[in-house]
DNA sequence: ACTCGCGGACTTTTT
DNA sequence: GTCCGCGAGT
């Protein structure tokens, strides 16, 4: 394998680098802390830095790069930028794995290191960490504490238990990991247990810590700001006080999960426990000037002391760009809403589906109010956390199921396809081999891809999707042919049948669902990924995602607690929801439903006009 | 039957 | 921060 001398190579796939990208990039002695603001490719530098380390031999055969991320897209994500650039066998010494996942193998490899009071059985299950299975226990042992405090003491409180310091979180944490270990028909552990046994393991076994840093000299960490205490205690354990070099990156400003453990001023112990260097990314490549001006505003409220952004975005909508859209009354703010919307989509200047419609909470109960009017205006409303039977949309799109069912079933609809027939080889690839390890040969998954798209195109040819029976038969079909044993043991997730039952019962029920308007198979396939609908989430599911046009619904203080300083996450909430959008960003509110504006104007001035609907 | 005060939920991810 | 439900008290 031919290596590149570090001052030769040069990024791939974009232009190029900004100087504190490049900064960063080269920084591989000591640890860095990026900040990466909205819009700033923190991914993309990640996989930059990634391909830097593999491709010049700064890290060499056979360590590893370590990547944690905290959601399995953003960890398969920055994993398929790497394949794409690199060589297979330097792409398969970078591992990219959530947090969840890299603590789950560490316990399976080394249970039985993990000290005899606290060691689970080698058949345990994972538990849901669900607010009412905690009730449950407080419940069942009468203990009078909150699901939430529970929650956060399994997750805060270092084993062994007889050495936590707080005599009533002894108390409760005792009888709570009896119960998981021994209460149900087998163990059942949660996340924050696993992480827990894991740093008890490695604080018991030097000589494992010492492997694991061996391994891996360089660590990435993605959306720094929302580590937990127990994850950061984990990787100060694991790689504290060792020579692996850690890339940090994240952005404090959209830090939106403190109510749910993030710990506080994460950059701040990070630096001074890794005796990092920080630096701040400039560019935002999502945003326009304008935007980027507004965002700026909000930002410096948040951190007095931060840089303005560089707008790499072009504006390409005229007239008003970001306002407060206020209405006498909620009714005329949802008809407003949805006559606005449609109005711009019948001109043709933007797709249902890059207008995003974001929350601040209970994304359900707001579907339900916003629907009909939609309806009335010919729109369809998207509620990505709407459960299609066990599972959500969001999530259900992101599932492996979907992701390789999908491209097939649009080539079973149009034989012209180049993105699916992509996407198509690459599923058989992962299928065949999910590690990477022996490539499959070109012609022979070129041969199966057209082989099952012929299967399928004959089949949806011969069906229109106009019958339940005929779309699960369909789907069914997809499955059957790419293999449904193949899919499985891929994923690690759908050994258990119920857990693999459940998502492909979600897929067949949405894939129904979005037959039932009719049409042909590749428009319902469009209505199946949310093609042409207007999506509706909450704000912390927006997080990391990006929209032409975003519009926050209900600006009040009903479903938005006090924007005042000192509510820190509501501000960065509205930052989060701000900083969705390349091209414009409202903000609805109706009088009679509190008063919590007064600080924006203040702030933003002639920046966010209010805007006054009759 | 009513009020008052208190406490908890809301916002989520993960094999 | 606000809403909701619950139990205690009128």
């Amino acid at each position: 394998m031919t290596l590149v001398a570090p001052e030769e190579w040069r990024p791939q796939g974009i232009d190029d680098l900004e100087p504190r990208a490049w900064e960063a990039l080269r920084e591989v002695e000591r640890s860095v802390c990026v900040t990466a603001g909205a819009g700033a490719g923190k991914t993309e530098f990640l996989a930059q830095k990634g391909s830097y380390l593999l491709e010049t031999g700064l890290c060499p055969a056979p360590k590893r790069i370590l990547a944690i991320s905290f959601k399995r897209d953003a960890a398969r994500n920055l994993s398929d930028r790497i394949v794409a650039r690199c060589a297979p066998d330097q792409a398969r010494r970078f591992v990219s794995m959530t947090f969840d996942g890299f603590t789950k193998h560490m316990l399976d490899q080394f249970r039985e290191a993990v000290p005899e009071d606290f060691r689970p059985p080698a058949n345990y299950a994972i538990a849901m960490d669900t607010r009412d299975e905690r009730n449950d226990f407080i419940r069942r042992h009468s203990f009078g504490v909150a699901a939430d405090r529970l929650g956060r003491a399994v997750a805060e409180c270092p084993l062994p238990i007889v050495e936590v310091e707080n005599e009533r979180a002894r108390e409760i944490l005792g009888p709570y990991w009896r119960d998981q270990y021994e209460h149900f028909d087998r163990a059942y552990l949660t996340f924050a247990m696993i992480n827990r046994l894991v740093d008890y393991m490695l604080r018991t076994n030097p000589g494992i810590r010492q492997a694991l840093i061996s391994t891996y000299p360089y660590v990435f960490l993605d959306e720094f700001q929302d580590t937990t205490t127990a994850q950061y205690d984990l990787v100060r354990t694991a790689f504290g006080r060792s020579d692996s070099v850690f890339t940090a990156v994240g952005d404090d400003k959209q830090k939106i999960m403190g109510w749910a453990g993030a710990m506080d001023a994460a950059f701040v112990r990070f630096t001074a426990d890794f005796r990092a260097r920080c630096t701040a990314l400039q560019s935002n490549w999502r945003s326009h000037e304008d935007l980027v001006a507004i965002q700026h505003a909000v930002a410096t409220r948040i951190d007095p002391a931060v840089e303005h952004a560089i707008a790499r975005g072009r504006r390409t909508v005229d007239g008003t760009i970001a306002a407060i859209w206020e209405f006498p009354t909620r009714e005329d703010e949802v008809e407003g809403l949805a006559e606005w919307i449609a109005g711009k989509v019948e001109g043709g200047s933007v797709e249902p589906h890059d207008v995003a419609i974001l929350v601040r909470m209970l994304a359900n109960n707001v579907e339900d109010e916003l629907a009909p009017a939609f309806t009335r205006h010919g729109l369809i409303l998207r509620n990505v956390a709407r459960n299609v039977g066990t599972i959500a949309i969001q999530d259900l799109l992101a599932e492996e199921l979907t992701q390789s069912l999908l491209p097939f079933l649009r080539l079973g609809a149009a034989r012209r396809n180049a993105d699916a027939w992509a996407a198509a080889r690459s599923v058989l690839q992962w299928l065949e081999s999910p590690d990477g390890e022996d490539e499959i040969a070109q012609e022979r998954a070129i041969a199966r891809v057209e082989e099952i798209s012929k299967r399928l195109r004959v089949r949806m040819g011969r069906q229109a999707p106009d019958a339940a029976a005929n779309v699960r038969g369909v789907g069914r079909l997809a499955l059957r042919e790419i293999g449904e044993p193949l899919i499985r043991r891929a994923t690690p997730s759908y050994q258990r049948d119920a857990d693999f039952e459940r998502v492909l019962e979600g897929f067949l029920l949405l894939l129904e669902e979005s037959a039932e308007l009719g049409g042909t198979w590749n428009e319902v396939l469009d209505r199946f990924e949310g093609i042409g609908q207007v999506p509706l989430m909450t704000v912390h599911k927006s997080k990391g995602l990006e929209f032409h046009t975003v519009i926050f619904f209900g600006l009040d203080s009903r479903s938005w607690r006090s924007l005042q300083p000192g509510a820190e996450e509501e501000l960065k909430a509205f930052f989060v929801a701000l900083t969705r959008a390349k091209q414009r960003a409202f903000f609805t509110y109706c009088r009679g439903r509190g008063q919590p504006i007064e600080w924006l104007e203040e702030l933003l001035g002639d920046l966010l006009p209010r805007v006054f609907f009759v």
